[in-house]
DNA sequence: GTGAAAGCGCTAACAC
DNA sequence: GTGTTAGCGCTTTCAC
């Protein structure tokens, strides 16, 4: 084990041939009569050498590394994301490079413009409002955001919230769900597009939702939000929230208050995180299809990297999950359920 | 927004000063006079120009990038660990950059290889044999690792394995178990050490573990090994499963079959994995102290960066975490738990 | 205080 | 086929 490593003039020393005939054949951009190859390729093992890919990346002006920055790790929704992502990149021969922002989010932007200096293009998932990600433009980088941008003309790709909000308010509501509240994040960019999802939907109904905020996207949001929710003067019949984090977390604060789930009250979530299944009781929740979301946008900044600049958002569909954690309100009528699917259509004022 | 990022000679160039001013006043190497600060800030204002890292690293040598590999973020003892490294990292001005190696295990060491090229060092979580990384030491990098290396001395952190298995076995014995299994996960370093203490414990009573082995370290693998152990001739009253992934995968088959938990089989687990607590029956696990870990093994890699090089393995103490999904086997006295430290030591060949 | 010049390790014209 | 040369954008002696 040597101190230092070796150099490409090294082995062309060793060699005895040019730097650029060692250059040519360690990116196979060349072939070179056999001895001569040989002889590289001794020199190679020889010395343990590897080329240096900082001073390859300076003159090439690129990496084959892509970033990808997410909101928090332990939330396994961006995990979901990262795996669909890095699949993709590794099918492209490319690396991904990963960065959580919720340590710190005042210096979301800082860690992403350094990030950005170190790849070839970057997919951001981001709290930021979306009028004040002007300075993503000028990262002289191709990026791909998650969320549908309407002010600047940034790739991105996401699930229709508004749908699967509006799809969880309908189920819930299917099933004899008067009294429906929902509990948010409002640091999220999804939270009013599922807030007008619900209230779209039970509107129809000249219903309302009470609407809370969780102040954590984590099972402690729900945990702490659950108490003045549930003994509060107006208790829900049903609760959805923002995401499958915070609907466990409300759930296990729930049953700690004595309340039996779901007779006493429906809960469901968004993300299906996989762990939801294995939750008592199983919880209900609108599959965002978060593993796709990440290929998706790691094709995305691919084909922007290869000059290709076509598509602009790609919205996926949701699919609601119906497990345990939901269930018919005492005192529906059982056909109410089954009708619902032929009574929607009729109904007018149908609207976003 | 420019089409190409402008560089230090531009700035140079606006500002009417050498590049080596406008070098040393970004790094902060330096203090100028007033007049020139001010026209070298402006022309950096003006021009938006970012100091190129690559660059930068290729003369001095670092990049303030620390690379972590994991073996599958999917997993929350995963994700747990890069929180508690990404935290030290950040507050340590490093950027941690992650790869996850289980899309490709075969390329693991490829891929640590290229992720060990643009990084000061390396922490690395790996499926392969101790005495098969002697590669590590090749790479001309600072190595971190996870779990004790005895072959090479590399600086390692890991929970004790072996004691944490020992405390569940102990556990479940107290708790009037007499026939458990161990569902490992043959392709993971600590499952020996795992396999090693429950059989240790068990042996003191005269007892012996069943060993299965779960194909793989997810709650499918749990699912996929119930049926031919729950089923099979010598159904156990306890089941050790690898890891939390595990044993929730474990526990749905179970019910699945028909089978009341904890009642008809108590389940454990290792790792301490945030949704077992949420799951049903709430999973009894062992804290092997996920994010610590992570947190260690960052000080330790900048530690060595730094050139301090003293500590080599650092054993964290494992903490038992008692849920529902084991209770007290039916027919066990009452007393036994209670007197369990002392009684077991003095019992004389307990056996099946 | 400020600047000129010499590279870091590599690739990319362009010769021969 | 193989070699020469000129940099990529930056830091770093070492002069002035």
């Amino acid at each position: 084990m040597k101190k230092t490593s070796s150099t490409i003039r090294d082995v062309a020393a060793a060699a005895g041939v040019s730097v650029t005939t060692v250059s040519k054949f360690i990116n196979h951009a060349q072939r070179f009569s056999p001895p001569v190859e040989a002889r590289v390729q001794a020199a190679i093992d020889e010395l343990g050498y590897r080329s240096n890919p900082l001073a390859r990346s300076m003159i090439t002006g690129e990496t084959r590394t892509i970033g990808l920055a997410i909101l928090d790790i332990l939330n396994p929704h961006f995990t979901s994301i990262v795996k669909g992502a890095n699949r993709v990149a590794l099918q492209h021969d490319y690396t991904l490079l990963l960065v959580d922002t919720e340590e710190s989010q005042d210096h979301e932007q800082v860690l992403i413009e350094a990030l950005a200096q170190r790849v070839d293009g970057v997919i951001v998932s981001s709290r930021m409002p979306e009028q004040s990600v002007q300075w993503m433009l000028e990262l002289h980088k191709p990026v791909v955001l998650f969320g549908r941008n309407h002010h600047f003309p940034i790739p991105s790709v996401g699930t229709d919230s508004y749908l699967a909000s509006y799809m969880l308010a309908r189920h819930l509501l299917n099933q004899g769900h008067r009294s429906i509240a929902y509990v948010g994040f409002g640091q999220s960019r999804w939270n009013n597009e599922r807030i007008r999802g619900v209230q779209a939907c039970l509107a129809e109904q000249g219903l309302s939702a009470s609407v809370y905020d969780a102040q954590a996207a984590s099972p402690q949001g729900g945990e702490r939000a659950c108490s003045s929710i549930m003994l509060g003067p107006n208790r829900p019949d049903a609760v959805i929230c923002y995401n499958d984090l915070i609907a466990l977390g409300f759930i296990k604060a729930a049953r700690a208050l004595g309340f039996s789930l779901p007779q006493d009250v429906s809960i469901a979530g968004f993300d299906n995180v996989p762990y939801g299944e294995y939750a008592s009781p199983a919880l209900t929740t609108v599959d965002l299809q978060s593993e796709k979301m990440g290929e998706i946008a790691m094709l995305k900044l691919i084909d922007a990297l290869a000059g290709k600049n076509d598509t602009e958002y790609s919205l996926l569909e949701p699919r609601l999950v119906v497990r345990d954690s939901t269930m018919r309100r005492a005192g529906a009528s059982a056909s109410e359920d089954a009708s619902a699917a032929r009574a929607i259509p009729i109904r007018k004022g149908t609207s976003r």
